[in-house]
DNA sequence: ACATCCATTAGCAATTCGGCTAATCGAGCG
DNA sequence: CGCTCGATTAGCCGAATTGCTAATGGATGT
């Protein structure tokens, strides 16, 4: 998995990792995810904000990390909106990074973009 | 991958969660898993505060949220600190979250353990 | 047109985060 | 013993985050 698509810039996939990782420093965000896959992947605004304790204006500015963080995508619909799941970003961002970990590494240190330092 | 080891109780799980994501959330953190992946998997506070451009009690801090979130260990050795990557945590944690998106839901909606809401 | 409903934007207070420097601690060496 | 070296702890400060309520925006229905 996780090797897909024309190849992003280091500099891009480090933005992409930092606004997907932040995204997901949060537990509600993390519970947003879930809730939009686990419900078929597509809800409203006020179907969301309805399943938490916080007000709704706070879902909504969750809601907008998500979507600069490229893990979901919204689309107008009347006076509503739908929140849809994008699934292969959160693996391409995310499902890679984690995925240097999973083998042992190579013996020559030939690291992934990474961001200080030597 | 990412099924492993005895249940832990779902309370413990969402703070591990919790802790791990937090973790991850910090570009440098993030940095120092791969150094100590791609380094061995071992190495000491001195080394690896010498490959990052902030203060070496910057980076003891941030070596302390890895520790914390369990994804790092540390053991004293003279007067040195040697620190350890656990990849099986990792995994164990921030994979097994992944993990719920690899596959289209179910339609009975069994979700994983979230946080708020409904 | 007007009222209503879905949702976001504005603006504020409290907290957390991430960086720094200075001080401290403990192990090893001369 | 006294000094130095590796590393952490203490304390400060500015910036970012997260929560709230109130105000605003735009589509629908009557």
């Amino acid at each position: 998995m996780a090797e897909r698509g024309p190849p992003r810039s280091a500099a891009r996939e480090l933005a992409d990792r930092e606004a997907v990782f932040k995204a997901l420093a949060h537990a509600s965000r993390r519970h947003v995810l879930l809730v939009l896959h686990f419900r078929g992947g597509e809800l409203t605004a006020g179907e969301i904000a309805a399943r938490f304790s916080c007000s709704w204006p706070t879902t909504t500015r969750h809601l907008g990390v998500l979507v600069r963080a490229g893990l979901v995508r919204v689309e107008a619909r009347g006076r509503e909106r739908v929140y849809r799941l994008d699934r292969e970003r959160l693996d391409a961002v995310a499902g890679t990074f984690l995925a240097w970990f999973r083998a042992p590494p190579p013996p020559t240190g030939d690291a992934p973009t990474g961001d200080a330092g030597s």
